[in-house]
DNA sequence: GTTAGCATGTAAGGAGTTACATGATTTT
DNA sequence: AAAATCATGTAACTCCTTACATGCTAAC
C-alpha cells in the first residue's frame, strides 16, 4: 500500500481544484506548510516526477488558469490530478491517523480542512491536542527529574518553549470548541464565507 | 577553517563545565534544542566520534560526575573537552554571525548566553529580531500579491503562523530591553541569580 | 536596460531518523 | 520478576538543501 508522504499530499491538495505549474505549486506550498517555509526546487521537481510515474498526476503542455497573453512562453508544464490522484486524495482526507504526525503533516491536513468532513476534522484536532498535552506533561516531568542546574538564560529558553506549546494547545481548544458548536460542518460547504 | 555545526557546538557547550556520557548529553541536548526535540543516538554517537577524531573532545574510561556506587558497570564513556575543543568553543562564543542561523542554531547560541559577553548577546538578539521582522514583512507582502483565494481554514493557519512570529519578536524585544538596561552584563557573572 | 520575478531541472551532499543489535542497573 | 531507565553503537534510508545550469518576461 503506497505511502503518501506529506509533500505528495500537499501537492494533491493544491491540484484538487485546478492545474498548476511547478513554480506556482511551490508558492502555494509556502502557505500550506506555514508561511515561513520555502521548499526548494531540488525537492519539488523530483517529487512531481515521482508523482507522474506513480500515476497520481499528469503533465500537460501549457494553459494553467489565466488566459495566456498571446503566444510562446518557454515550455511551462501544468500538472493536473488523474483519477487515481483524486482517489488517493479522497482516501487520505478521510484518514485521521493522527499519531506520529509532525508539525508539517498537521499543517497540511489542516489546510485541507475545507475538503475534510466534520468528524475527521474533530478527530484530527483532538488527536493533535492530546499529543501536545502528553509531550508537555512528559517534558515537565523530565525537567523536575533532571536536577542539572540551569542558568537564567537556559531557564528562559525552556519557559518560552513551554509557553509556546501551551499557546498552541489553547489555539486548538478554540478550534475544537468552534467545530463543536458549528451549525453546518460538512465537506464542500465552506466554513463561513468565500468559495 | 573547519566549520562548527550546531550539534557540535551544542555538545561543546554541554561539556564546558564537566564531562558527560553520551546518554546524558542527549538528555541535556533536549533542553538546549528546545524542550521538544529529542536527538537520536544514530545522530549523536557518530557526531561524538567525529569530534574525537577532530581532537575537540576526549573519551575517558568512566567516572562522570556522581561518585560511582561500587564497581563494574558496563563500559561507559565520559567525554571531556580537549584544549582545542575549549579554544573552539571560545571562538564560537565570540561569533555573532547571525545571518542564516535557523531556529536550532539560535536556540543553541542562546542557551550559551551565560558564557557569552554582553555585546555579542545583544548583537545576536538584534540580528535574530531583524531577520524575523524581515521575513514577516516579505510574507505579508507576498500574501497581498498572491490573490489566490483561501478558505477560512487556510486563512486561520496563516493568521496563526504570523501571530506566532509576532510573539517571537515581542519576546526578543523584551530580552533586548533587558540586556540594555542590565546592571552588569559580562560573561561568567550570571544574569541575575544562581551559579 | 537592468532588476525582479517566472519557469524548469540535475547532481552532490548534509543532517537526521528508524530499525537493528546488545546488555546492565534501578525501581516498582 | 517485570518494567523502566541507563548505556552504546551501526547500517540503511529519507528528506531536504545547495549549487549549478538555463532562459524568458514584465516592470521600473
Amino acid at each position: 500500500m503506497a505511502k503518501t508522504d506529506v509533500l505528495t499530499l500537499a501537492i494533491l491538495g493544491i491540484l484538487r481544484d485546478r492545474p498548476h505549474h511547478g513554480y506556482q505549486i511551490r508558492k502555494l506550498l509556502g502557505v500550506e506548510l506555514g508561511p515561513f517555509r520555502a521548499l526548494s526546487y531540488g525537492s519539488l521537481y523530483p517529487c512531481l516526477r515521482r508523482m507522474v510515474e506513480a500515476g497520481l498526476i499528469e503533465a500537460s503542455g501549457d494553459e494553467p488558469g489565466n488566459p495566456t497573453p498571446a503566444s510562446s512562453r518557454r515550455a511551462r508544464i501544468a500538472y493536473s490530478l488523474t483519477e487515481a490522484g483524486r482517489a488517493r486524495l479522497t482516501t487520505e482526507l478521510a484518514n485521521a491517523g493522527a499519531s506520529s504526525w509532525d508539525d508539517d503533516a498537521f499543517d497540511v491536513r489542516f489546510s485541507l480542512f475545507a475538503h475534510t468532513d466534520a468528524a475527521t476534522r474533530l478527530r484530527i484536532l483532538e488527536g493533535r491536542r492530546s499529543r501536545l498535552a502528553e509531550r508537555l506533561e512528559e517534558v515537565s516531568e523530565g525537567l523536575k527529574r533532571m536536577h542539572e542546574r540551569h542558568d537564567a538564560y537556559t531557564a528562559e529558553l525552556q519557559r518560552h518553549g513551554l509557553e509556546q506549546v501551551e499557546r498552541e494547545i489553547s489555539w486548538l481548544d478554540r478550534l475544537i470548541e468552534n467545530e463543536r458548536s458549528a451549525p453546518g460542518g460538512d465537506h464542500h460547504g465552506s466554513a463561513s464565507a468565500d468559495h
